[in-house]
DNA sequence: TTGTAAGCGTTATCAG
DNA sequence: CTGATAACGCTTACAA
């Protein structure tokens, strides 16, 4: 092939990126010791280390990417499929996981699913097309073919923002039903007995799922009846968060405490509050989900459940890295569980007198 | 190499993905036909393409991305720098980006710069290396080697978010200066004259230089003094532009009016205020920019730039794919502005009589 | 320590 | 319409 070699010299390419050959040529040595010199320096003499890195400098070489994957067949690329970009909900956690996977030499290829697993399954199969060397997901749910797909590819993925012990599946989260029963709780001890829930569509939504199972786990600890709990359920976002509070405080048995399923849906369901002329705490309690910036901000301040956003993105990446270098051979590592508490702000107060009086009690 | 196919058939490779040969063979014709079949259908006849396609299916093809990328010298990917993912001010913009990519069979990677120059050259050496065919950057502050590198590598590339017409550079968005003006206006005809801007660190960002600037435009068009007017610059964050806000309320000059760079800044400002125990717009008088969920769902809700976000986004989409398909040659597209209008809520209102009497005048 | 050369899985050119 | 076959730019045994 000195055919090729004759083509680079005698055209003067000017705009295109000079290749591992002009490195190697311009410093007199073989591509093998260029590529050696690039992925591997300690395999190579500091003197010819020394030219190669100027030839590469001089000619401002940079190594092409599909070259590079089809050869060394991995990409230090990861990708990551979020249910949406629109809010804030996952951008903490993104970042955290982004900056870990920075400081291992991996890029990050960000893709949003809309929530819906189709959406998702589609996705996947674009980021392994794509060659990326592991994969992080939110929640469970997700389409059969979707974990089949990974599964016949030897895929790393973890699972984050949910924990599930029962599945060989390693996960990296926080018990969203035990969070929700907690907060619902407090709500409960504060004296409230008419309860409503806005949630996210249940369906392929684990989360939300999990969130609504929570508060209906605190009610019949407290031997109130599941049944009689209102969940209307919605789209995130703020004036659908608005528009299902109005109709659930329009409804016969007005709730004295509404749970939202994150706080976008809250800081709706508070600012329609305002507008019909209730007070919150003091008329009607609303609490959030996910602590992002937004619930400090709204006034009231939102009592939320605070979610680990940052380190459910660093320990995610961490693990994904650990399992991509073949660290946990072929079992998948084990799941961990961070911790959620409650952030106290002003939204949620005690129960007011009359409204217990006024409305007929549950049971 | 007969011996390659040898190989490939006497060991089970169970996990490995079927290649393009593979399919070939299953389907009795040769890997062009099957490429074409793929890139071409219409270049295939009928027959072959189904038998090809049945046994793609059959064997759950999926073409390389390297490979492909090294062969077509394309990746259908395009990149995306924002400064941060953090908040949602890009969100909606990248969404509708997203979209229109998506149409078109394209891809697309998302970094985030951190809104720092040097960390953004880095990003798009990243993104060039990892195949982009083409590139949305924000706004025209950036280093040079970035832009050398862009030019170098021939990578089509826009910038959304600002527009220069000065320059010779495809541009989409929005007059940052002249939208900013219009509100100090504005506010100015609501007889505020004791103005204070709360401002991104202008340093690297074009954006909050020209809405800075364009306070002072109106502050001239009064015939008041530039130099009188405070400006505190701080990174986009809501408790920033908290502490911000204090700091201006407790200086000398107490402010009539805080115009804020962007709605993050501004709801924080607004939250403070109230902790402070003002009423807003009746003791002062605060405005945002960006119009994103947040600035509607602050109590009073914010007055503010509304700027044209899915817009910018899709054509910036349509622009760059035309571009990357070589339908501007080598000239660059010409820029488009995009129309920004303010968007009223109610935290801005007339400047209360008092003030203007006890505090001292600008002139 | 360095060089040689065989792939890696596609696409594209060019005959047939 | 279809099939050989030569790139594409890099990594990686294997030799030297």
């Amino acid at each position: 092939m000195p055919e090729e070699k004759l083509r680079r010299q005698q055209s003067g390419r000017a705009n295109a990126s000079p290749t591992l050959e002009d490195v190697a040529q311009r410093a007199g040595v073989s591509t093998a010791t260029v590529s050696r010199c690039l992925n591997a320096p300690e395999r190579v003499s500091e003197a010819t280390r020394k030219q190669v890195l100027e030839a590469v400098n001089l000619l401002g070489y940079a190594p092409n990417f599909g070259a590079r994957a089809l050869a060394a067949k991995r990409t230090d690329t990861f990708g990551a499929i979020i249910p949406t970009m629109e809010n804030a909900i996952f951008a903490r956690g993104l970042q955290a996981f982004q900056e870990e996977l920075e400081q291992n030499g991996i890029t990050l290829l960000v893709s949003s699913s809309s929530y819906s697993p189709q959406l998702e399954e589609k996705q996947i199969r674009a980021l392994i097309a794509r060659g990326a060397d592991a994969l992080l997901l939110i929640g469970h749910d997700r389409t059969p073919q979707s974990y089949a797909l990974l599964e016949s590819k030897g895929i790393p993925h973890v699972i984050a923002w949910s924990i599930d012990h029962s599945i060989p599946r390693t996960s990296i989260g926080f018990d969203n039903r035990k969070a929700m029963r907690m907060l619902a709780e407090e709500i409960l001890k504060l004296g409230h007995r008419e309860l409503a829930v806005i949630s996210a569509p249940q369906d392929g939504n684990d989360r939300a799922r999990e969130r609504c199972q929570g508060v209906i786990d605190a009610l019949i600890q407290y031997d109130l009846n599941p049944a009689d709990l209102p969940i209307i359920e919605t789209p995130y976002s703020i004036s659908n968060g608005a528009d299902a509070f109005q109709t659930l405080f329009q409804s016969r048995n007005r709730p004295t405490a509404v749970l939202c399923g994150n706080d976008v849906l809250a800081a709706g369901a508070l600012s329609r509050a305002r507008e019909l002329g209730l007070r919150v705490p003091e008329d009607i309690s609303i609490t959030g989900f996910d602590d992002i910036e937004i619930a400090q901000i709204v006034s009231p301040g939102l009592t939320t459940v605070h979610v680990p956003h940052r380190k459910m993105g660093m320990h995610a990446a961490r693990l994904l890295v650990a399992m991509r270098n073949g660290e946990y051979g072929e079992t998948p590592a084990e799941s961990l569980e961070l911790p959620a508490t409650i952030t106290w702000r002003d939204s949620l107060g005690p129960v007011a007198l009359r409204e217990t009086k006024d409305l007929p009690q549950d049971r």
